[in-house]
DNA sequence: AACAAGGTTGACAGCGCTGTCATAGCCTTT
DNA sequence: AAAGGCTATGACAGCGCTGTCAACCTTGTT
């Protein structure tokens, strides 16, 4: 039923040796050999076993893809290259959750022992560690003890000399508020993002970098601080439109707010675009939910798990190199040229 | 460094055979040499060899999420709960998106082999399948053949008699649809949703049987069909309340739609829940974004994947049980006692 | 023509664990 | 007291694959 790479060798006419050679694409090997036993192997339908590979190489064709209460389309996009990644070279993505909620703590151990028992007794041959959690000391630690590779995703301090993949959120910021000014906004409200996020300070200075080089003013009532939550959004916006004179374009640092701002400018017969432009990042799903349509950042988060599971499939870890992938400004309804 | 099971044998002065034992839970050991064990076991740090394990008994400690492209919180929630289940065991969640257009058909077989190859690679325990795949023939073929046990998610069809888990969706539409005649509603308004999918016959069902149970007429009007996106609750809307006599509540069946009659109400000027109650189904995230937030059904999603992990690894699979489990119903902002 | 260098192949051990089966010890029954 | 049945334990093989190393076959060189 199951064929094994004895099978496919006798098949072949060559050695167990060989075949494994050809599967594993090394060289040295004759083209010759090489294409019969792809074709054999082909024939009879032969897949290796990954547990007994594992055993004998020790390593696992597993990447571990390490979460911690993110939000959930974000989690399922990077889930999405990374396991893109994988099926080009044979691997699999196994998810793990390391919020201390869903910890079982088995035999009673802190947190970091218990990090490390999940990871030890998995030997994944990566993990992609996704912000929050590449930031997180204990896990990195755990990791490196472990001398298991990894690769952070979008983290806040630098790694010493090993890649991460990343986007550029300062000039992200700058192209949505260039964008702004471009339709003859002067008058530009920004609302920040929860102070503890590593994006919050760059995309602010993204926006400052714009507004100075158009030679804008920024008045510190248009600049606001939420949460990167919906009614921080609504918070802001109601403080920023009862001002005397009123910014004629907000932008607000994620889509959450972004929405919060076209709810309350709704509510307060504000009408967007045309009395009012409004700006998110992110490009949640949410932006095209709402009415009209959000004019957003789209973030290459697919791309950038799939950049993270390649690194690591690769080993083209230890580059001291931080890949920054493209991301996109999608204009969609909520912006317009400023009313005259 | 790492430590086997030898070395714990070797520590405890029994042999590796008595350690396996203990560590599988086997009966027919002295207690006296159990804890003898444990003891040795956790001083060492000894955690066992996933591939070693995996290679001797055939069995991977692996158990697969097999999804095409839900909605990504759908996903998240299955796999939240799955994990928390397959991590009480020992056992690690492999997520396997099988939408086509990420395969990459290695050696150019079609879809079913594809699936076959990528199950076969990974000698899974057992397989989730969340809809829209627990109703594909392909996959559930596939599993037959590969003696994959498998637990089907929510799905329309009865599967043999191999347990499956669900949630009730008449009995939820019922009692949202209850709520709102309780609040003095006659004239309630239902928009369904995409005719292709499980739950959309299902809670109309529910809407029906509520409605015939408090002798309300069902208008046919009233009724609307939508695709469970966000504009066809707009549209639907908008034909609702533009009718002579429109209706005082609508149940949308998901979040999205109802999301949409929220926003053309807006438009409108139809104040909610004032002049119209809007009820949802799913409690999406949106449904706390959107304002006034809105009455819902949460679904028992997390709850459901924990569920199927969890017959996949005790293997309470061929009972032919249905494992039905409890939603709530939500009630939020967006609905209130009808207008006199 | 003899030799070196490199490309190609296979024999074999063993990765860490579990299944099988044998053995030893103990308690019960007749 | 002998036989039978049970529990507790260990010896051993082998799961399917890859790493090591040695052997062989080319080809080009002197």
């Amino acid at each position: 039923m199951k064929s094994t790479i004895n099978d496919v060798a006798k098949a072949a006419g060559v050695s167990m040796k060989t075949v494994s050679r050809v599967l594993n694409h090394e060289p040295n090997v004759a083209d010759k050999t090489r294409e019969k036993v792809m074709a054999v192997a082909k024939e009879l339908r032969y897949s290796p076993s990954l547990a007994a590979r594992g055993l004998a190489s020790s390593k696992s064709y597993l990447i571990a893809l390490l979460y911690e209460n993110p939000s959930p389309s974000y989690i399922a996009s990077i889930q999405k290259g990374a396991i893109k990644a994988c099926r080009e070279r044979g691997y699999h993505l196994v998810a793990e959750p390391l919020d201390i909620e869903n910890m079982v703590p088995a035999l009673g151990g802190d947190l970091s022992d218990e990090i490390e028992r999940t990871l030890e007794r998995l030997p994944v041959d990566g993990a992609i560690l996704t912000p929050p959690l590449c930031d997180d000391g204990h896990v990195v630690r755990v990791l490196q003890r472990l001398n298991i590779p990894y690769v952070p995703v979008a983290p806040i301090s630098s790694h010493g000399n090993i890649a991460i993949v990343q986007m550029d959120d300062v000039k992200a910021a700058k192209e949505m508020t260039q964008y702004l000014i471009s339709l003859g906004h002067k008058k530009i409200a920004f609302i920040k993002g929860h102070p503890q996020h590593a994006a919050t300070p760059r995309r602010f200075e993204g926006f400052r970098e714009a507004m100075r080089k158009a030679e804008l003013e920024i008045k510190s009532e248009y600049i606001r601080t939420g949460d990167y939550h919906f009614r921080s959004g609504i918070a802001a916006a109601e403080d920023l439109l009862n001002l005397p004179e009123p910014p004629t374009a907000i932008f607000a640092s994620n889509d959450d707010m972004a929405a919060g701002v076209l709810s309350a400018a709704n509510r307060m017969g504000i009408a967007v675009p045309k009395a009012l432009s409004v700006g998110g990042f992110d490009d949640t799903p949410l932006a095209r939910i709402v009415w009209p349509q959000m004019t957003t950042v789209r973030q290459p988060i697919e791309e950038l798990g799939f950049a993270a599971a390649k690194l690591l499939i690769t080993k083209d870890i230890a580059q001291d190199a931080a890949k920054t992938l493209e991301h996109d400004l999608i204009v969609r309804g909520s912006t317009g040229p400023v009313e005259s």
